[in-house]
RNA sequence: GGGCGGAUAGCUCAGCGGUAGAGCGGCGCCUUUACACGGCGCGGGCCGGGGGUUCGAAUCCCUCUCCGCCCACCA
């Protein structure tokens, strides 16, 4: 990339930081070959390509990792030690180290660093064509910075805010997630039917799968319409063991066809009760803690009401440190023995919401937690991606369809080590409460900053966590706070006017269609809230590998294929002809078979430019003193009109970032290359004394090989660069295929193409005829043919006599046995033939 | 429950209004001086079912059935 050139010739690529937590696998070859498809061509269209690439690297999938690796777990209450160093020789069984979580940060940018050689090393071999000086890393300075300066615009903007609230926890990593990162999993559970009486007289029973949960419900809620249940609403009701008086209220969302049909209001058990107890002002009872386990409370005391607080206390006597599964099937027990549960639990299976990369269900906890504001802005999100053109199109509906399903604001914080920090404090009262409504803000010329390990200004680290003094913000943010600027990383937004200026928005996202809800959306939401533009122009999406089962590829189904060995195998051409042959967007079985494909194309390049290159060498031929407009037999007029053709259809093609058809067109077309127009053409171009028939063919053999091998340059970029450079690059300057220029058809300028014709067809017709002949006969394809008779059309037998030299001569036909006869041919073909092979070779 | 894709030869897929295609696999040939990591040829399909539009439908419309994916408050 060169940035002293114009805009309107740069063509700008946002990669895909991958997250660098393993290994990369099959799928990811996949997609990024396709991105590498456009960039080299757009390069050798003589575009200023910007294709950069960063490694994902922060986040909780490089915390896990480390864990693994080296057997790790940060600790909040250890001390930097600067002497510590990772050990590699421990046992799958040892119990995890604890270090410091400053030495645990280093140590996760050590594991990163060696992977990312790996996924370079692959890279490279795979010939993705990025710009390595523009690499960069998601934990370093530029893009921690550019993420900071973010949170600080949109702080400053007031689309940022925090605010203590319930959210969606993950009580293994401890931690706050987003909408974005859950995933609803089908779980057996059970319906518990629980009676409840009535103050004043009468009973109810509610039904629930999460009876657990009967010690924080604030409610019991039936829809407004249900008769069985409209003499209650505005009563109260009791809770079994527990005996907390509860509102009955009506609300239409309750499902009279579900359960009961009269469900408990718990702090919280989903996001309906979230909102339910926020628009009732509802008192919060929360029951689980940050762990998973059921938390101290006391029954009795505000806000856990209870007419019976010894028997209830008694109860969560028996629940108390529990998880949320043992905890209901203790309840369950004590239920039964009170007789509050009516009948048996019945088993059903209902999707339950998980962290993605979770093992236990969510719960939702009340945190402070930091949020970016996406709700209001729904409308204008959906304005922005209609901005966007998507490839294919029909990707724009996943998008629409997330936007519109949205129910939070973006979550942004994490209660992690690894990520990059909140550039905030707190001041301290007296008391040594944080003061979260007024934070102490960094300046944009300090970032990236620490607050964890640094002040804020004004204060020295002594006063930190004193009286008067500071806190830092002890969060990181979401992996996705960083990645979604991967566009303002690249072109240093706020930092170089002048370079953002050159490269955003940019020209395309490439990316798989199942981080269109994250990466993709949150890049959109950044790129609106920021500066009210689109990130980029083209969205790009690739489908996905499917294993032979038509089930997706990935770690954790354990079904993944890893690209080493298969570049090993069939060759690093070999495996991008199989990602270049799939087009966009569709799902794609992995078919191992299309390698050896790819592998067989390149071998046959190698071959048919070897030949060619060698009658060009024979007779001194070059660009120069065999020029397009040397080309003047009809056979290769024909052809060179045909090669016109397939430019023109490539181009366009690539243009739309239809690859996939671009191949295919030149690949069908340099079969038909190699099968007949080089059988026919050789004896010609092999003559020995000069003529312009032959001058003819050796331009037509260059103009071939010049063109094939560029339109295969994209796909194909080793082999075809190294039969360029056996005969090309010298006359092309010494530079690259793939430097191009891109073939076009101005290139075929001087051919009188107006005069193109039926010859190339015709003697392909008689030329498979020939063939067939002789595969019938079991004989050779060099077996002499005593008398060939060919009948036909005036037109077509006028277009056959000018290529007839050709044909016969490749054919092995003795020219005397040859007759040509007018009279169309009865089945539809273009000629009737008989032909008579010799009796002896 | 809503949405989006897909269903074409044994397999993997192109074609998306004008007489059904490719590669692989199968079968049968050919050691030919670019290539046996090759070449030539042959078989093989009510283009998921049913309606409609059209002179004409694999292709456009409706509908149904399967498959995959995305989304949805999950009591």
């Amino acid at each position: 990339w060169d940035p002293a050139r114009r805009r309107d010739e740069t063509f700008v690529i946002d990669t895909p930081p991958p997250t660098v937590s393993g290994s990369l696998h099959i799928g990811h070859v996949f997609s990024y070959t396709h991105a590498d498809l456009i960039a080299r061509f757009q390069r050798m269209r003589g575009k200023n390509v910007a294709f950069p690439i960063g490694w994902d690297d922060n986040g909780l999938p490089t915390e896990r990792r480390v864990q693994i690796v080296l057997g790790l777990r940060p600790n909040t209450k250890l001390a930097y030690d600067p002497h510590w160093q990772p050990r590699r020789d421990k046992k799958a069984d040892e119990p995890l180290e604890d270090v410091s979580p400053q030495n645990f940060i280093e140590a996760c940018k050590l594991v990163m660093s060696e992977d990312e050689a790996v996924f370079e090393a692959l890279w490279r071999r795979l010939g993705l064509s990025y710009d390595w000086t523009q690499l960069y890393r998601t934990i370093a300075d530029h893009p921690r910075r550019i993420a900071q300066l973010s949170f600080l615009d949109l702080y400053a903007k007031r689309e940022a805010y925090s605010k203590f609230a319930p959210t969606m926890w993950d009580v293994d990593d401890q931690t706050a997630v987003a909408q974005a990162e859950t995933e609803d999993r089908e779980q057996p559970g059970a319906y518990h039917d629980l009676r409840f009486s009535v103050l004043g007289g009468g009973e109810l029973t509610i039904s629930t799968t999460r009876p657990e949960l009967l010690g924080a419900c604030v409610a019991v809620v039936a829809h407004p319409d249900d008769e069985r249940y409209r003499a209650l609403f505005g009563k109260t009701a009791r809770t079994p063991l527990f005996h907390a008086p509860v509102p009955i209220v009506a609300s239409a969302h309750a499902d009279p066809e579900k359960g009961t049909g009269i469900l408990m209001v718990c702090t919280f058990g989903d996001q309906a009760d979230v909102e339910f107890w926020r628009a009732q002002s509802l008192p919060l009872r929360q029951l689980i803690g940050p762990d998973g386990r059921m938390r101290r409370v006391v029954f009795g005391e505000a806000p856990f009401a209870s007419e019976d607080a010894a028997r209830a206390r008694a109860a969560w006597a028996e629940l108390e440190g529990k998880t949320v599964k043992q905890a209901r099937a203790k309840i369950v027990e004590l239920l039964r023995a009170d007789g509050a549960l009516v009948g048996e639990p019945r088993a059903i299976t209902h999707p339950v919401k998980f962290y993605e990369r979770g093992s236990r269900p969510l719960e939702f906890l009340p945190t402070r937690q930091w949020f970016v504001r996406i709700l209001v802005h729904r409308d204008a999100l959906l304005e922005q991606g209609r901005k966007i053109e998507w490839h294919p199109a029909h990707m724009r509906a996943r998008y629409e369809n997330w936007v519109q399903g949205l129910n939070q604001d973006w979550c942004v914080s994490r209660q992690r080590f690894s990520g990059v920090p909140f550039p905030v404090w707190y001041r301290l009262d007296a008391q040594g409460r944080p003061d979260h409504e007024r934070p102490l803000l960094a300046r944009a010329e300090e970032l990236p900053v620490d607050p964890r390990l640094q002040p804020p200004t004004g204060y020295g680290e002594a006063q930190r966590g004193q009286p008067g003094g500071f806190i830092g913000d002890a969060d990181v943010m979401d992996t996705w706070a960083t990645s979604s600027m991967s566009p303002q990383i690249m072109s240093h937004w706020t930092l170089d006017p002048a370079r953002h200026a050159q490269l955003f928005p940019m020209d395309m996202r490439p990316q798989a269609h199942e981080i269109i809800r994250t990466w993709l959306f949150y890049t959109v939401v950044k790129a609106y809230l920021h500066e009210r533009e689109i990130p980029w122009k083209h969205a790009v999406i690739s489908g996905w590998i499917l294993d032979p089962d038509r089930k997706k590829m990935s770690k954790s189904k354990g079904n993944v294929t890893t690209p080493a060995h298969l570049l090993d195998q069939h060759s690093a051409d070999a495996v991008r002809y199989w990602a270049a042959r799939a087009r966009l967007g569709v799902d794609t079985t992995f078919d191992e078979q299309v390698m050896k494909l790819g592998k067989r194309l390149a071998t046959k390049l190698v071959n048919a430019g070897r030949f060619a290159i060698l009658q060009l060498e024979r007779a001194g031929a070059t660009p120069e003193t065999h020029p397009a407009s040397a080309i003047s037999h009809p056979l290769d007029v024909d052809f060179a009109a045909r090669l016109r053709e397939l430019v023109a259809r490539a181009t366009a093609s690539f243009e739309e970032f239809e690859y996939a058809a671009a191949l295919q067109a030149t690949e069908e077309a340099f079969w038909d290359f190699c099968d007949n127009y080089l059988e026919i053409v050789k004896v010609r171009a092999y003559a020995e004394s000069p003529s312009p028939e032959q001058r003819s063919a050796l331009a037509t053999l260059q103009l071939a090989l010049r063109v094939f091998l560029r339109l295969f340059a994209p796909a194909l970029p080793f082999v075809s660069d190294e039969i360029w450079s056996w005969r090309f690059a010298a006359s092309a300057g010494g530079r690259s295929i793939h430097s191009g220029p891109w073939p076009s058809v101005e290139e075929f300028a001087g051919i009188s193409l107006e005069r193109a014709g039926r010859a190339y067809a015709a003697a392909c017709e008689i030329s498979t005829r020939i063939r067939g002949a002789k595969t019938s006969a079991k004989k050779s394809l060099r077996w002499p043919v005593a008398r060939l008779e060919v009948r036909g059309a005036e037109p077509d037998l006028a277009a056959l006599r000018t290529v007839l030299p050709d044909v016969l001569a490749a054919g092995v036909v003795d020219t005397a046995g040859c007759r040509l006869s007018a009279g169309a041919p009865s089945d539809g073909a273009i000629f009737a033939t008989e032909v008579e092979l010799a009796t002896a070779s």
